[in-house]
DNA sequence: ACCCCCGTGACAAAACCATGACATTAACCA
DNA sequence: TGGTTAATGTCATGGTTTTGTCACGGGGGT
C-alpha cells in the first residue's frame, strides 16, 4: 500500500537525488526520462502521485499535465522547473498541476509537499496482513481497499490498542485498563471480545500466549 | 455566492494588497489581525479558504493552523510567511497547511494557488450517491440535474457540514459547535436533525457510528 | 395572524456487550 | 505417552445503553 510515484525528468542527476529521497521515505518510485514515456506510463500504471519537470525534450511538462487533465485524469501533479518567472507558475496551476516548486529546490520540503498531496497517508495508515486501518476515518479495510469491515464500539477500541502496540505481549489487565478503563470486568470479558475480533480480522494476528495474555502481529 | 476568504496577517501593507487582489478577483475577503481573532473567525463565519500569516501577535500561524485541523476544520489553509528556512515549510506542511508561500511573493503566483486551492471545492459541485451538491448556488439537486431538493437553514448547514468531512467520525459536540455555534444543545437534537436530513438525503450516507457520532459517506 | 422553523421530551426500537455455562485446547507431570 | 488440570475458545441470553421517531409547542418572520 505504500504510494506509487512516477517522476518525469530528463535530468538525471535529479531524478536519481528524487528517486532516493522518495524511496527512503517509502514510496514506489519509477522515473521516466522524456515527457512522451512519462505521459504513457501515467496513464498505463495509474500512479498515486506525479513529479514533473517542465522544460523536457518530446513533450513539455506543460503539454504533459494538459493532456493528461483532457483525458480526465485528476491525479496530483507537482511541476518541478528551472523556470521561476512567476507567469509560468500561473500558467502551471491553471493548467491543473496541484503545486509548483522552484528548481533549485529544498528536498524535505519537496517531502513535505508529496506527502500533503498524498492525503497523509503514510502517516494516517496502518497495513496488517489483507488489512488496511485508517486512522483518520477510523475505517478498517480488508483486502487491500476492497470493502470495509464494520465494527462496533468495544471492537474498534481493541484494535486501535492493539495497533498501538504492535508485536508486543499485552496482559488482560492492561487490556481491561486501555479499553474498558477502570471498569472491573473480567478476563473472561476480554477473552470474548478477542474472540469477536479474530472473527473480524482473522486468527492469525491476534495470538494467544498462554499464560500472560495475547500478542497482536502485523504479518501473517 | 463568491468565495470568503480570510487573510490573517498583521501587517497592514500586505493585508491590503491582498485584500484589494482578491477582492479585484470577485472575492468576499475579511481580515484579521491576529491569531486569536483569526481562529474565532474561522471557527464562526466558516470560510472558503485561510490566507495565513506565520509571525504574528498572540497566537502565531503554527498554532491556529493546528488548532482549527485538531477541530476537524478541513478548510484549505496557504501559509504566507517570510521565514524562507525549509523547516519551517515542512513544518507548516505537515501541520496541514496545504501551501505554503514565502514572502516576497508574486501576487499573480498566489491568486493561482488560491484558484487552485479553492476547485477542490468551492467551485466543483460535490457528488454523493445520487444527489449533487452545487456550492456556488446552494442547491441540492436529486437524481443528476432533474429535481431539486428544499432545504431550510439548519438542514442545510448540517449538510455542509459534512460535506466538509466525508469519510469522517464526526461527534455530537462537533456538530453542535459547526452548525448551532455557541449554542447550548443537547444530543437529542442532533440526533433530530439528523432524521430530518437522512429524509431527504436517505439513510444511507448518513451512518450512525454507535458511542461516537455519525459519519457522512459518499459512496452507498 | 398565520405559517414555518426548530428545539424539546417521551417513548419505541435497536444495538451493544457483559455474563456465565460449557467445549476445547494446551501445559505439566507421572 | 496418557491423564489431569488450568487456561482459553465459543455461544446464547438478557439487561442496559444508545439511538430512532414522533408529536407538541414556542417564537420569529412575512
Amino acid at each position: 500500500m505504500n504510494a506509487q510515484i512516477l517522476v518525469i525528468e530528463d535530468d538525471k542527476i535529479i531524478s536519481n537525488g528524487l528517486r532516493q529521497g522518495l524511496i527512503a521515505e517509502g514510496y514506489s518510485v519509477t522515473v521516466a526520462a522524456d515527457g512522451e514515456t512519462g505521459l504513457h506510463l501515467a496513464k498505463t500504471t495509474n500512479p498515486d502521485l506525479l513529479i514533473l519537470d517542465i522544460m523536457m525534450p518530446q513533450l513539455n511538462g506543460f503539454e504533459v499535465i494538459t493532456e493528461l487533465r483532457r483525458s480526465g485524469d485528476n491525479v496530483p501533479v507537482i511541476v518541478l522547473s528551472a523556470r521561476t518567472d512567476p507567469k509560468d507558475k500561473v500558467r502551471g496551476l491553471d493548467l491543473g498541476a496541484d503545486d509548483y516548486v522552484s528548481k533549485p529546490f529544498d528536498l524535505d520540503e519537496l517531502m513535505a509537499r508529496v506527502r500533503r498531496h498524498l492525503g497523509r497517508r503514510a502517516e494516517n495508515d496502518q497495513v496488517f496482513g489483507e488489512f488496511i486501518y485508517k486512522w483518520k476515518t477510523r475505517q478498517l479495510l480488508k483486502n487491500k481497499d476492497q470493502e470495509f469491515v464494520v465494527l462496533n464500539g468495544k471492537e474498534r477500541k481493541l484494535l486501535e490498542f492493539f495497533l498501538k502496540r504492535p508485536g508486543q505481549i499485552v496482559t488482560r489487565e492492561q487490556v481491561l485498563d486501555g479499553v474498558w478503563g477502570d471498569y472491573d470486568g473480567t478476563d473472561r470479558t476480554v477473552d470474548n471480545l478477542i474472540v469477536v475480533l479474530r472473527k473480524k480480522i482473522g486468527g492469525s494476528h491476534l495470538v494467544t500466549e498462554r499464560g500472560l495474555g495475547y500478542r497482536f502481529v502485523t504479518v501473517s
